[in-house]
DNA sequence: AGCTATTTATAAAT
DNA sequence: TATTTATAAATAGCT
């Protein structure tokens, strides 16, 4: 029903796909509205688009807003399928998992902090030596990186430094003296050579300053 | 979409409401199989007929058969509106919860193992060095005292050894061949003082072995 | 987001 | 209830 027929399988253009998802999303809500008008249906109807936003139509019914609710007792009760239980089950499972997941992460964590080894054995104890040393080696490379990033970072602003500096003497021997209770610069002195870490100006490594 | 228009409103005749039914019911089944098909779109979609009969659509997923229930999860989570009672509620909180200190943890561990550091600067990446040269130390020490117990423990077992391969070797002068095809020991030689770490007696420090 | 040529869905008839 | 058919609706491809 377009200019074209089309295959019944996924649309690959993406666009394409948001396009007609949009259009055909809003015919099977109307096509649900009249079902439920037409034939006094009761009809619970919830989409997600590919991307996560959600659309529903449920139909109003006489008493209160618990329709879905109201709908879905309807569906344990006809299709014998459990929905709360199986949902009440899914969870606790899911939260073993995730439990137990954590204990080992946990586990781990602390062994290699150092904590709880009283009961490692040798064997126990070379991996995670390995991994320390592993890890101390990499974290000491990237903090290289990061020394000479600021170490560049610092040249360059103290040759920023040294060039303001002059450009305020030159401005001072020429006699505006109107900046000078501002506290902009100290009279007849450059800025400290040694400066704190504050970088005021935009690094050059945008990672420097990440968070 | 017939031979004549039809006004949406109650059909109050009961047998075309009933024709209707089953003819739109068809028609938004199948339209909401090609909106998953076409756009992969996650749809749930559940019909009484206003003679109770049910009909559904609930789109296939990868996984396992919870998808009305993951469809319901994420209706609740995106309109804020509950379908669960407060058990549940308090296992998704409680899932949620661990869930996040799942994140923040395997986060810790891969900073630890030097992973996912890219982004880090020079303040983040005193403690995570800081951490694993603490590690480090108590491991090391963990292991000089493994070092020194298994030591300890060789020289005791090569010590019973001698003793009991002297208490043998008496046995033997006395004159008592009955053991020798056994192969229990060597003739006329000691165990070889030399011992992998497999400890045969139950070692003094019961931690060595424990797993 | 609108516009049509077409395809689909379906109301009425059988 | 199923099939057929004339017509209304939905929508694919364009703009």
């Amino acid at each position: 029903m377009g200019r074209g027929k089309i295959e019944i399988k996924r649309i690959e253009n993406s666009t394409n796909r948001q396009v007609t998802y949009s259009k055909r999303r809003n015919g099977i809500l109307k096509k649900a509205r009249e079902i439920h008008v037409l034939c006094d249906a009761q009809i619970a109807l919830v989409i997600f688009s590919s991307t996560g936003k959600m659309s529903e139509y449920i139909s109003p019914s006489p008493g209160p807003s618990t329709t879905l609710i109201g709908i879905l007792d309807k569906y344990q009760k006809t299709s014998g399928k459990k929905l709360w239980d199986a949902k009440h089950e899914f969870l606790s499972s899911e939260l073993d998992r995730i439990k137990k997941e954590n204990d080992s992460m946990q586990i781990e964590l602390r062994h290699l902090k150092g904590e709880d080894i009283t009961s490692l054995n040798a064997q126990e104890l070379i991996p995670i030596e390995e991994a320390l040393n592993n890890g101390l080696s990499k974290i000491r490379d990237k903090k290289n990186d990061v020394w000479r990033m600021m170490t560049k970072n610092t040249s360059m602003l103290e040759e920023e430094n040294k060039r303001l500096s002059y450009h305020l003497h030159s401005l001072e021997i020429g006699g505006n003296d109107r900046d000078m209770e501002n506290g902009y610069h100290q009279k007849g002195r450059d800025y400290p050579a040694q400066m704190p870490f504050t970088f005021r100006v935009q690094p050059i490594q945008p990672n420097l300053q990440e968070k």
